[in-house]
DNA sequence: AAGTGGTCTAGACCACACC
DNA sequence: GTGTGGTCTAGACCACTTA
């Protein structure tokens, strides 16, 4: 942890606790330095990360604001929830999450996978398909493609504790970003199957390639949902 | 335009003609120190813009790599185009869209548009409906809702020209940020009149609230289109 | 006029990758 | 070990809001 996101997380956690009110000033920078005793540029770091969550915002000559709640981003701050970043879901319905893991496969990767995580077609891939349920109700369900020389020891106990974790902890590999597809379609077969949702219900689908802090594709997931029951957020904020 | 802007949008502009080739190194930060006459972390704030537009990627050690194309996101960097953002059209396509007001009007807003505004029931907003069409197929409709306060001089030339060019311009205020939530639903009643679609077609949603710089909702709109036509992009890097 | 946040500097030290 | 990027400092100047 750096000073600013140890910074960052103190001050976060006042806002999400109240101590900082909604529509309120914030103590300026020069409070902050001395509080934190550091220098102002390690304040203004750790209040723009709290910006681009939409946490807070600032104004040159006026000050810096907490956001309406309504406004506010989902936070996935570490990386082990990060595999709960596909699922949108209020961190307090994490209890109530369930899965299952309906295939785990080792395949020469198709034309798409190829081109989405950027590897020849020799190269094999993991291929997984994984439902979960909320409160035993299916929410979504996923297929996984993971190349296999980024994540040699990939195995059924680890993927049910957590991949992300495993890519971190074990491999000392971090995630560098990731980058989705969003739309809607008609409900298939496995959709009837998996989702046991009606006949040409709308399926929102998610298509997203997760990438590492070197830039190699590391995971290309397919995630689709029924209707409205999952609806993904985005904040966008300019903290600069 | 600051200098780390100014520097951001001469690397950004050497990236996509070309000049730095995708998986290949950029000249290191002393370099670009050299060659712009600015101090590093100038050099380092303008590398982050492009980092958290999933252009290039930096690791400790190794250096600063251009990203493969794929996980390029889109650059929304300038405010009149802002306005297609929620289209999520590539550049090349504008010259193709049209579009048609279908309603202007002025109310008092609905519960719904009073929370996510964060206004009164007494303040009146601005009520617009606008279909694009792109090569005359109907792509998007989109209602909007606008507070009169903070927009009180806004005209049907207005809109047809560009509303966030005229809140930037005219009124000189800036837009801090986005707030999306996306979902499926069902075609109704509407779609099937806007957007031709068939019945039971499924529908992607956008429902956005935009806000200045000072945290106050300017604009809360739904966007609807049909299928799989639209695709929402979303990346999200690192950058610290 | 006073106080705020945004930018920028010139240096320092450190963590990490690669040879 | 050498070179890379990431963090951090202590100060400066500037743009802006508010009174």
């Amino acid at each position: 942890m750096t000073k600013y996101e140890d910074i960052a997380y103190t001050i976060r956690d006042r806002i999400r606790t109240g101590i900082y009110e909604p529509n309120t000033l914030l103590p300026n920078q020069s409070e902050f330095v001395e509080e934190f005793e550091v220098s102002r540029m390690t304040i203004k770091k750790a209040l723009n990360l709290l910006i681009s969550e939409g946490l807070i915002n600032s104004l040159r000559g006026s000050g810096t604001r907490v956001m309406s709640p309504s406004l506010w981003g989902r936070n996935v701050t570490t990386l082990d929830k990060m595999e709960f970043d596909k699922l949108q879901l209020p961190e307090d319905q994490y209890e109530n999450l369930s899965f299952e893991l309906l295939k785990f496969e080792v395949q020469f990767p198709q034309a798409t996978t190829q081109k989405q995580l950027l590897i020849a077609k020799e190269q094999p891939v993991y291929y997984l398909k994984r439902r979960y349920s909320l409160n035993d109700q299916p929410y979504v369900y996923e297929e996984l493609y993971i190349p296999v020389f980024l994540v040699p020891e990939l195995t059924e106990s680890t993927i049910e504790h957590s991949i992300y974790q495993h890519i971190a902890n074990t491999l000392k590999l971090s995630i560098g970003g990731t980058n989705k597809n969003i739309y809607a379609d008609f409900a298939n077969e496995d959709d009837h199957l998996y989702l046991t949702c009606a006949e040409n219900q709308p399926i929102l689908v998610t298509e997203q390639v997760t990438y590492l802090k070197d830039g190699k594709p590391v995971e290309y997931s397919i995630c689709r949902s029924a209707g409205k029951q999952r609806c993904i957020t985005s904040v966008s904020a300019k903290s600069a």
